[in-house]
DNA sequence: AATGAATGAGATTTCATTCAT
DNA sequence: AATGAATGAAATCTCATTCAT
């Protein structure tokens, strides 16, 4: 009846990458606006407040996360296959959008606490195809690796595109998992 | 000389805490200033600006990690013996004074750029250490699990402390460099 | 014709309603389209802005008001019965509709000025039932008694409901007339 | 050591002026400022908010209120004297300053409920003076004619000030007590 | 007649910084 | 060396109003 929300894509999308190339407290309203085409009012049509949106991008690439990697995890493969394609996995959804993956993995470590309640959890998806003891602590390494290269990458520490370091990451994790290729 | 600056270390160490607890533009010179048991205004007296402050602790702790790695690139131990010692520094940094490490390794600062240009790089000093053709590429390895279970410890995703993983992540640490233990 | 304005009346009720419950500048298009059950646009269907609206409710029951006081005022009973019959018609116009009440009485408006000047002024009404030199300040009295003991019920600084109080409130209003009970 | 404040009684003083003159809601940050010679952030130093400035003002002329009609209360002249007095310190208070009378007793009725919990308390101070099963009652017919003519007053609807209404006020308020002048 | 997204202006509040004390 | 009132700019959010649907 009344328009349609035609704004609330860019809104969101804009957010979405300023928080994670100026951080959350780094980014204001008036720029997501500005980026977004829209005046600063528009955003709270859709969300009451800047923390609301924050979350609600969390949340919502949390469980998008999430849901990937639960596909993966009940596919009839073998158990290692099936790590080795939940990793290779992680490394394809940076290539897809790598704002989204520096949302979810690298910002908002706060944020990830109340989110891990009940939410579609990737990490506890890995953490469980992994399997074992220590598979909790074991998922973080196979994180970690990916996390810090990308992070180099996108600041130029390391040269390239993180889909330059694919294979040797994915093998890299394969060992921290304690099967080699 | 005049006085001692009495409350120079108050303001930076509560600078640094709350960098780390709340992001650099999540803090205010309020916030300091009440942490450090003063007024806003005394900050001024010891640096030109909050940018300035944030840039001065980040070179101190950033050069202060840079001499520690290089002073352990430099002793006469085998190459292994080497990078193992190193790994485990990094870890008992952490274990001395989390916050730094903290402050160094896990905000992605865009100073990292500026400063290691020319400053005492423990990144560089690592890389070293490890040698060949890849060695950027791992020693960013070895950071990303380091790092990545410190960020989970302490939101509690892992339980215990840092420590309690040394071992393990000293294993997984030489495994990436390919030195087994 | 065409439809009914079928909530055109909801509207109007619920803007008079929080007008007295939080005052005009405290009440936003909003809060009125919300408690009507109406989005924010409707209103305007209706009246051309909030400041019309406000308005349009004021003189209504201004000369609500004004015509129920000037029909009493011209009955053919003794010059004392008028007086107690319109100071009873002002408590009677309380229990039959409390909100317009205070919309009229309590809110010390501007507009009350606007209004007087040509309107159906109830209060000149009453003033001249009374007569004598005095008779608008008498008035004055005999509102302010009955308006403070209102607001007082309404705060609950008086216990009960302001019909409770109405024999005492005539008897009190006849004797500041002059014309005890 | 700092600077005195010396503009926290302009803010004040102004403040409560446009909170009588236009309303709570009616007034903005900026208005306060701009008749206070400060900028707006300045109201900020001595007060948490524009609702705990409006708490501050209300509690501190209750208060003042009460403490000025508790000392009538306890002198030692006949209980009319005592009452006649204090309704005259009413009429007075309000030719000393009717900003502070019209925010204590026109506005802000909801603030009277919170504020009349344990402060002292005029209105309670007037009744107990009075005294008898209807006092509180009778407290706020006298409230209301001050009230309400001290509103008519200042706005034009009675020609004058409300000094010139006073003795006839004082009659009145008299007559409803029961003691007749 | 009604919807509700979007606007543009303005409201409240925060904050890095300055400066008189 | 330190205080804290005050500034000025910017941040978050609200709101009356408009307009495509």
């Amino acid at each position: 009846m009344g328009r349609p929300p035609l704004k609330k894509g860019a809104i969101e999308r804009s957010a979405l990458e300023l928080f994670v190339e100026k951080g959350v407290d780094g980014t204001s309203i008036r720029d997501i606006a500005q980026r977004a085409g829209v005046t600063e009012g528009a955003l709270y049509r859709h969300h009451r407040s800047k923390d609301d949106l924050v979350r609600h991008l969390y949340l919502q690439s949390f469980t998008h996360f999430g849901e990937i990697m639960e596909a993966l995890a009940s596919t009839s493969t073998s158990p290692s296959d099936r790590i080795r394609l939940m990793i290779a996995q992680l490394v394809e959804l940076h290539a897809r959008d790598s704002y989204v993956f520096r949302y979810v993995l690298v910002l908002n470590h706060h944020l990830l606490k109340e989110v891990r309640v009940g939410e579609r959890d990737f990490v506890a998806a890995l953490a469980r195809a992994i399997g074992g003891p220590s598979s909790d602590f074991i998922a973080q390494l196979v994180l970690g690796i990916i996390v810090q290269v990308s992070v180099a990458v996108e600041s130029a520490q390391l040269p390239g595109k993180l889909a330059d370091y694919s294979p040797r990451l994915i093998a890299a994790a394969m060992e921290l998992v304690g099967k080699p290729l």
